[in-house]
DNA sequence: ATAGGGTTAG
């Protein structure tokens, strides 16, 4: 009651940001891992174990875990360096290790190489489930059903015991990558062997609303129910998500009642799909009720809640009570994250408050480490506004922090520079983009094509065109 | 890495 009280009645001044955004940027990665990763970032390959061994660096599992994170992205590094150090003298990987970098291998399909690896694993005797399970989430998201299968039926082999864990863990695989149908087959055939948990019921649950199947998700989730598992918080919280997202809200409260009545107390979890959806359909009255309730409840708010509540005012262009939520988080000590920030800048790009959406960027760049979306939104933007230096600026920023660019980071600022006829500038970038490995959009190339055809410049074209077909038609990353 | 939420872009 008092806080709706406290967001209608807001302070003037809507840059209360400095107040809000007192702490500062994370920690630094100890100075070893940056010895190391400059080494890896400037050494040709045939030279690295070379140069690795003459940097003097005390490895320890620590610093290669780091050094192995900041090149989860680029496999063939990752892995000689995971070689290199696996040389080196009273020193041995982590468990952590192996798993970071069995997933790199992965991401860059050398199967072969990721396998050896499990087979070091197993003549250390590190194997686990957990590997197995990122095997087949790996094969799952390449769309290699049968390969994700195999790894489950090899596990014996290994010295594993299929268990429920395991199980559940390839139902999850399936599912994540959107292969419902025949998860729910496995589940369907195996279920007498593996006792299914609310955990089992939960992943198919959440399959089959993704895909979306609303009643196939209900005859789940009554099937758990007949057979005699409760369905827990999470559970519950799907079932709320999956109607929410189907448009049944009615519905979705209904099992929020039932769970109360239940003796479940409903989470952060459960209120943030509430005040996300009724945001989503402008009702802004029951979200902030929404919110209270969980208040009142003496339910804690966290970021993601109040991101959704910030979202639903910004959604109705009530951009006071959203700075006053801001406010709100800064009084009860939840940090804003990287997506605050983007929902305010989408916010206020899209109603054309460009000036204030600079403010914002500027005083949140340096609090919630902006992701590759908070970049693009303001990329854009300036491209929008006829402003491309200024896009230039922040792509150079962006790159001083050495962010990695998405796809969508490079192809705003390419289009922005089709846009004012820079075609030399553009194209750099548009090899920057595929030399990294990234495949342009279809529309994003066809602009500059045009471009390149109209200026007579069919050699660079070709140029770029070339060097796009020895990428891999399917994106190497995830 | 056996289960769930919030932004944008394309």
């Amino acid at each position: 009651m008092l806080y709706k009280t406290k967001i209608q009645t807001l302070s003037r001044n809507p840059f209360l940001l400095k107040r809000h955004f007192s702490t500062k940027p994370k920690r630094e990665a100890p100075d070893p891992t940056q010895t190391i990763c400059k080494i890896m970032a400037s050494t040709p390959v045939a030279a690295l174990d070379t140069a690795l061994d003459q940097s003097g660096v005390r490895l320890t599992p620590e610093i290669a875990e780091h050094v192995l994170s900041r090149f989860q992205n680029a496999g063939m590094l990752a892995h000689r360096f995971f070689l290199w150090a696996a040389t080196q003298r009273s020193f041995s990987h982590s468990v952590r290790a192996h798993h970071a970098t069995i997933e790199s291998l992965a991401k860059i399909r050398q199967y072969p190489l990721m396998w050896d690896l499990v087979n070091t694993m197993k003549s250390n005797n590190s194997l686990n489930v957990e590997t197995f399970c990122i095997i087949m989430r790996k094969y799952a998201r390449a769309r290699k059903i049968d390969e994700a299968l195999y790894t489950f039926n090899v596990m014996e082999k290994y010295g594993l015991s299929q268990n429920l864990v395991a199980f559940n863990g390839i139902l999850s695989a399936l599912c994540k990558s959107r292969n419902v149908r025949k998860a729910q087959e496995i589940f369907d055939k195996m279920k007498d062997r593996f006792e299914p948990d609310s955990k089992s019921y939960s992943i198919l649950i959440d399959g089959w609303g993704k895909e979306p199947n609303l009643p196939r998700a209900r005859e789940i989730f009554r099937e758990m129910v007949d057979v005699g598992i409760k369905p827990d918080v999470v559970t519950y919280g799907i079932m709320v998500d999956v109607l929410c997202k189907a448009g049944r809200v009615d519905e979705a409260i209904g099992i929020v009642r039932s769970m109360e009545s239940s003796g479940c107390e409903p989470t952060s979890f459960i209120y943030s799909v509430l005040v996300h959806t009724y945001g989503v359909e402008n009702r802004i009255e029951d979200a902030v009720d929404a919110f209270m309730e969980m208040e009142r409840r003496g339910v804690e708010a966290d970021v993601v809640v109040y991101n959704a509540l910030i979202g639903a005012f910004v959604k109705v262009d009530r951009f006071k009570n959203a700075y006053r939520v801001l406010n709100d988080m800064d009084s009860k000590g939840v940090r804003p994250n990287s997506r605050t920030c983007n929902v305010m800048l989408n916010g206020l790009i899209g109603r054309g408050r460009t000036e204030e959406a600079i403010k914002v960027f500027r005083k949140m760049h340096k609090v919630c480490e902006p992701d590759a979306d908070t970049y693009t939104m303001v990329i854009k933007m300036f491209c929008e506004t006829d402003q491309i230096d200024m896009a230039l600026r922040v792509w150079k920023l962006m790159k001083s922090k050495r962010f990695v660019p998405s796809m969508h980071t490079f192809s705003v600022l390419i289009n922005g520079l089709c846009e004012k006829k820079d075609v030399s500038r553009a194209c750099v970038l548009m090899e920057e983009m595929i030399e990294k490995g990234i495949r342009p959009a279809g529309v994003t190339f066809g602009r500059l094509r045009q471009l390149l055809m109209k200026e007579g410049r069919d050699d660079v074209l070709k140029f770029l065109q070339q060097k796009m077909n020895l990428l891999v038609k399917e994106p190497l990353c995830d």
